[in-house]
DNA sequence: AAGGAAGCTGAAAATTAGCTGAAAGAGGCC
DNA sequence: GGCCTCTTTCAGCTAATTTTCAGCTTCCTT
């Protein structure tokens, strides 16, 4: 598996918190959250996080401040603000203060996720680059899975699974595991769905002998590379 | 066997804490207990376990409260936290206070030994490897076991017992002890079903002459590596 | 050598895991 | 709205696996 990187939530709205963490846990990402300000610093220090995502509106300290000593405490942080639709001219002043970008309020997970991945490129470009395994190669840059040469069409939850499984080669994963780490500990279905990705892949992979994704009855699945 | 690889149980319930500990010493981990969170904390100083494994519901502190303090302490242990179907949104809370994985009630404990060698792998990867016993290698990754350079082809339940057989060799298991260890306690059925097994293995394993698993008549099999 | 207990064996019966095709549901987009 | 793709559920199917069982062999005891 590649090195994980690290995100620290801060906002003071639960709901939004669990949602981006729940989002952002589910694209690989160790997150840490912090209902405000003061707790944020502190989660920092340990942390040592490499995006910070900062709400701007908060009760006590707020983004600006938050950011502003956050660099103070020599934290190599990119900093992601989120603002609402009127407070615009905050823009001109966050950029002052240090924050590396802004995402505006409402947004899509998507955008975030766009400007996480742009932020992280930027800064550490070293955490980046794709990964060549077998006769697959993962470019997390352009969400592509390349496999024997061909970029694979694949849907989201597809692109996940077969990164997920290509990512950990070799090792038997339950379908319970796979549930938790590509659909999320929320997901309450059936591991039946598990079954039903792993067909599709075998299909888009012409994998019809269940070589390549092999089944083992009672345990799990496991990718053998060739 | 990874003798040396310690767990710390933590839960209120005396049958859990029972029937886990049973399991996990029969698996080769050295494990202590503790009843409430405040024993744990005690225990885990002296103990330095590589796991913890914790109930979120408990009288006096919580898991999430143990968990914290743990790390405060600067305990390096991975923390698996044990929770109800219907606390589900702590699992988002528990992950930021510090838990490395959850296992959603009832699991089973199949499901609870991968997670802990799946954090094993993650935290302590020195002190994992697969196994060479005499002609046998089990590597419990790849859920295979390899005698003399081959894959055998196991059903679950006799990889199992193979395994259960081979980490234990030189050793009488009665067949009692062995539908103890690999069955688990509840089973109901005739202590011939050992017997078929261990037919099973043997013919997947060439011993026709029954050398390699030897019967002692009245007292059970041993495996006598060749 | 007879009788009985313990273990072996092959096959049938029962159960279950995983596969599959199709259909229903959920969003997003024009 | 209507159309698209993607996700999720479902039920029937297949085949692997587990379990039972009855008859057989082997070994021990007397």
């Amino acid at each position: 598996m590649e090195k994980e990187i690290k995100i620290l939530l801060v906002d003071d709205e639960p709901h939004i918190l669990q949602f981006l963490e729940m989002g952002l846990v589910n694209e690989g990402y160790e997150v840490a959250t912090a209902p405000d300000g003061i707790t944020a610093i502190g989660v920092a220090e340990q942390f040592s996080p490499h995006i910070v995502i900062l709400d701007v509106m908060m009760p006590g300290i707020d983004g600006f401040e938050v950011c502003r000593m956050l660099k103070k405490n020599g934290s190599q942080a990119a900093v992601i603000m989120l603002t609402a639709k009127d407070e615009v001219e905050d823009k001109v002043k966050g950029l002052t203060l240090g924050a590396d970008d802004y995402v505006v309020k409402p947004f899509s997970f998507e955008e975030l996720l766009a400007r996480i991945q742009a932020r992280l490129r930027n800064q550490f470009p070293s955490l980046f680059g794709e990964v060549s395994i077998g006769p697959f190669r993962i470019d997390d840059r352009r969400k592509e899975i390349i496999y024997q040469g061909k970029v694979l069409e694949l849907s989201p939850t597809e692109h996940q699974l077969l990164r997920y499984l290509v990512l950990n080669h070799g090792i038997v994963l339950s379908k319970t595991l796979i549930l938790d780490k590509v659909w999320g500990y929320d997901f309450g279905g059936e591991e039946n769905i598990v079954e039903v990705y792993i067909r599709s892949l075998r299909d888009k992979l012409g994998d019809k002998e269940h070589r390549l994704i092999r089944t083992l009855r009672g345990a799990g699945y496991r990718v053998d590379l060739l």
